[in-house]
DNA sequence: CGAATCTCAGCTTGACTGAGATTG
DNA sequence: CCAATCTCAGTCAAGCTGAGATTC
């Protein structure tokens, strides 16, 4: 079964991510979400929460770590004062910059044994069936 | 980021599980079991459990669930009497026998646009990755 | 006034750890 | 005596809903 195939490798790798930033005071979905925010900058928390897939209120929680971490900063967008736009502290890119290598090499692992043209057929392969099954 | 892409995969189609399955009484979590379960007859829930990469006694909720749902039933292993062998019962066979048929179309839509050989690559990718990250 | 954003509060699911009983 | 299985109890992470305040 697919879906359960799917769901395991997910879960396997939730983990070693986990592992990885064991220690480093940041959980596996905050290194997701501040991975989210180096590539798009100023989101608000409910940018990152459609981006996510999820409530806007899920990602209260996380956005207040991140910010209580010195990871990240947020100020009042000028032109929208209700939205609060986010962006990545010195801190939040030292961060980045000290585990993204690690995370890299995780994925190394997992994707051992494909070819490039194995691994471009492997994203493409999940972000087709993203978008396939995210359409309304 | 491959990471994050399988993370959104997985629960966009795990979201779409749930709706299918919505009103059936069963979670997506317990359809999954519940197929395992079919495949290989005669586990206990430390086997399942070990299946599904989690600990033992995290399956006890589900298998609990499914029991008093009517769809599996349980008796000791006469070979071994610390263990309880896990069986499907008709209903849990009439269960899957309906849905097991929309599962197969939720992943159809999933798979849209990708030919025979594409699913079968995506299917070895799934398993490679899952295996190259289980490994210790 | 309706819609979007943010925050607070409480709930639920599904994982976890730890402890105890039984069996091999 | 140790290891495996099952069960019970409590904890935690991360999603959810609902309500209220502010702004467009």
């Amino acid at each position: 079964m697919l879906l359960y195939t799917l769901k395991q490798l997910e879960l396997v790798s939730r983990s070693r991510l986990d592992d990885l930033l064991k220690g480093s005071g940041v959980t596996a979905l905050q290194y997701t979400a501040l991975s989210v925010l180096e590539r798009t900058p100023s989101m608000s928390s409910a940018d990152l929460a459609r981006a996510s897939f999820v409530r806007a209120q899920s990602t209260a929680d996380l956005v207040g770590a991140l910010e209580r971490h010195g990871l990240i900063e947020r100020r009042v967008d000028p032109d929208n004062r209700r939205r609060l736009l986010i962006s990545l502290t010195d801190e939040g890119r030292a961060f980045l910059a000290e585990y993204d290598p690690r995370v890299a090499e995780l994925e190394e692992e997992m994707l051992t044994g494909l070819d490039a043209g194995d691994r471009k057929a492997f994203r493409s392969y999940l972000g087709t069936g993203r978008h396939n099954l995210s359409q309304k």
